[in-house]
RNA sequence: GGAGAGGUGGCCGAGCUGGUCGAAGGCGCUCCCCUGCUAAGGGAGUAUACUGGAAACAGUAUCGAGGGUUCGAAUCCCUUCCUCUCCUCCA
C-alpha cells in the first residue's frame, strides 16, 4: 500500500511509476475521485457530531439541574438521521478508496532497470562454472522417474496434474535440502527459525499484498475464510501485523520452512512437467522486519545468503536485477537468482528477493517506535527464499547426473543424507 | 461439540446502576529537581488515525470487530472473532 498523501500531492510520479510497471492507472484515477469525496463527506459529517456532542453536554446540564430539554433532543433526532446517512454513506465511500488503494503497485526503487518484459531484466553476475557433459544430459523428470526416486504418475492419480510423489532417496533428499538450508541459516546468517501455521486467514493474505488482486493464484478452502499459504512469507511477515516494535527488536531476522501452495491459474501449459511448477512445493524462505535506513543493506545481505546455499550445493547460477515490468506487485527491488538446468540447457528461477520497503509494512500495520516517546514509523519488509526446495532437486539431478543415469551428491549434504554419496537405479 | 468467564492505552489494571471517560491507579518511558557514588525520593509530561489549517491549534473517531437502542454508549441489546476454565472428543 502506497501512502495515500504520496497519491494525493504527487499523482504524477505514481502515474510515471504504473506506466514503468506496464499497469494502467485505473486505480490510480479512481482513488483520486473517491478520495476527494471522502473528505467533503467526513468534513460534513464531522462538523454535524461536534455540533450533537456539545449539545449533548447541554441536556446533560439541562437534565441535572431539572430543566427541560425536550425542545433541543428533538431537534437533535434531525441531526442524528442526518449523521446517519452520511455516515453510511462515507462508509461505502472509505471502503472504496481503501480497496482501490490495495490494488495500487508500489513504486520501483529509482535504481531498477525501466522494462515491460523479462527481457529487460539485467544479469549482473554469474557464478559457478556451467557443467560440460560428454553425453546429452537429461531432464530431472526423466532422471528421478529412472531412478525411482519421484513418481509423477502416482502423484496425478493420488491427487492430480501438478504434483509430486516422492520416494526413498528422493523424499531423503528434499527433506536433507530443508535441513540444510536451515542450518545454514540459522547457525551462519543469524536467523531464527519459526514454523508458522500452512493456512492463513484473510487479513494475512491481504497485509502481504496477495489479496485482493491475486485471489485467484491462492487455493481457498470452502465455506471458511482461510488460504493454502502461497509461500511462508504470508505467516510470517504477518507475525507483525497490527504491532508496534522497539527500536532495539530490530533487525528481526526470521526463517521458515513451509510447503507452499499455488493454483497456478493462467498457467497452464506451461512447465507441465516436472518439479519446476507444481501446485505443492517445499520452500526455505528468510524474512526480515528492518529499520527503514538499513533496508537495501539487509536486503543485499539476504541476497548473499540466498547465493551461500547454491554455492555450497556447488550449483551454477545467475543474477538479475529485475525491471519494472518484472517487479511483482508489492516490490519496490527485486534480485532473482537463477540456477543453471542442463537438462534444459537454461537458467531458471529458484530465489526471489525483494525489498518492500513499506509497502507490506503499511498495509499489516508493522511499526516500530524509532525512540522512546517518538511517534511508530513502518518498518521494511524484506524476503527471499533460501531456496525454493524442489528445484533445488530438480537442480542437482540435472548438473550432477553421469552419464550411467547415476546423480552425485554434493559433498555438502552427504551428512544430511546419512554418508550417502550418489543414487543410482537398484 | 456442550457449559461458563473474559477481551480497555507500550504493559498491568479500574470503570460496566448510560451523560464533565480518551478513560482512575500502577508499571514503563521522557524531561527537570534532589541526593558525593549506588539505591531511593519529588515535580511535569507521555496513545493512535483521520480531517481542516502555512502554523499555532481545532474537530472527529477509536475501550476485540460489526450492527442496534438513545439527544448521548467503554457502560444496555444482537451478531461475530479471539482468549481462558470445566466437560466431551481426539493425534
Amino acid at each position: 500500500m502506497l501512502d495515500p498523501k504520496v497519491l494525493r500531492s504527487e499523482p504524477e510520479r505514481v502515474r510515471q511509476a504504473l506506466q514503468n510497471r506496464g499497469e494502467s492507472a485505473e486505480a490510480l484515477d479512481q482513488f483520486l475521485e473517491l478520495d476527494k469525496r471522502r473528505r467533503e463527506l467526513l468534513v460534513e459529517v464531522e462538523q454535524l457530531k461536534a455540533r450533537r456532542n456539545a449539545v449533548s453536554q447541554e441536556v446533560a446540564k439541562l437534565k441535572k439541574s431539572g430543566e427541560n430539554a425536550d425542545a433541543i433532543i428533538a431537534e437533535m433526532r434531525e441531526v442524528g438521521d442526518r449523521i446517519k446517512a452520511l455516515d453510511e454513506e462515507l462508509r461505502t465511500v472509505e471502503e472504496r478508496t481503501h480497496h482501490q488503494l490495495l490494488c495500487i503497485p508500489n513504486l520501483p526503487h529509482e535504481s531498477v532497470p525501466i522494462g515491460l518484459t523479462e527481457e529487460e531484466n539485467v544479469e549482473f553476475k554469474q557464478v559457478g562454472t556451467i557443467p560440460s557433459f560428454s553425453f546429452t544430459p537429461k531432464s530431472h523428470w526423466d532422471l528421478a522417474t529412472e531412478l525411482g526416486i519421484i513418481d509423477f504418475e502416482a502423484a496425478a492419480k493420488v491427487t492430480g496434474a501438478r504434483f509430486s510423489f516422492y520416494k526413498g532417496l528422493g523424499a531423503r533428499i528434499e527433506r536433507a535440502l530443508i535441513n540444510f538450508m536451515l542450518d545454514i541459516h540459522i547457525d551462519e546468517h543469524g536467523y531464527t527459525e519459526v514454523l508458522p501455521p500452512f493456512i492463513v486467514n484473510r487479513a494475512s493474505m491481504t497485509g502481504t499484498g496477495n489479496l485482493p488482486k491475486f485471489e485467484e493464484d491462492a487455493f481457498k478452502l470452502v465455506d471458511t475464510d482461510y488460504f493454502l499459504t502461497p509461500t511462508a512469507e504470508v505467516p510470517v511477515t504477518n507475525y507483525y501485523r497490527d504491532e508496534i516494535l522497539t527500536a532495539e527488536q530490530l533487525p528481526v531476522y526470521f526463517v521458515a520452512y513451509t510447503p507452499c501452495f499455488r493454483s497456478e491459474a493462467g498457467s497452464a501449459g506451461r512447465d507441465t512437467r516436472g518439479l519446476i511448477r507444481q501446485h505443492q512445493f517445499n520452500k526455505v524462505e528468510m524474512v526480515k522486519f528492518s529499520h527503514p535506513d538499513r533496508s537495501y543493506q539487509e536486503w543485499e545481505e539476504l541476497v548473499g545468503h540466498a547465493e551461500t546455499i547454491l554455492q555450497r550445493l556447488g550449483l551454477p547460477y545467475r543474477a538479475l536485477d529485475m525491471c519494472t515490468g518484472d517487479l511483482g506487485f508489492g516490490a519496490a527491488k527485486k534480485t532473482d537468482l537463477e540456477v543453471w538446468m542442463p537438462g534444459a540447457d537454461t537458467y531458471r528461477e529458484i530465489s526471489s528477493c525483494t525489498n518492500f520497503e513499506d509497502f507490506q509494512a503499511r498495509r499489516a500495520n508493522i511499526r516500530f517506535r524509532p525512540e522512546a516517546g517518538a511517534k511508530p514509523e513502518f518498518v521494511h519488509t524484506i524476503n527471499g527464499s533460501g531456496l525454493a526446495v524442489g528445484r533445488t532437486v530438480a537442480a542437482i539431478l540435472e548438473n550432477y547426473q553421469q552419464e550411467d543415469g547415476s546423480v552425485l551428491i554434493p559433498e555438502a549434504l552427504v551428512p544430511y543424507m546419512g554418508g550417502v554419496t550418489k543414487i543410482e537405479k537398484k
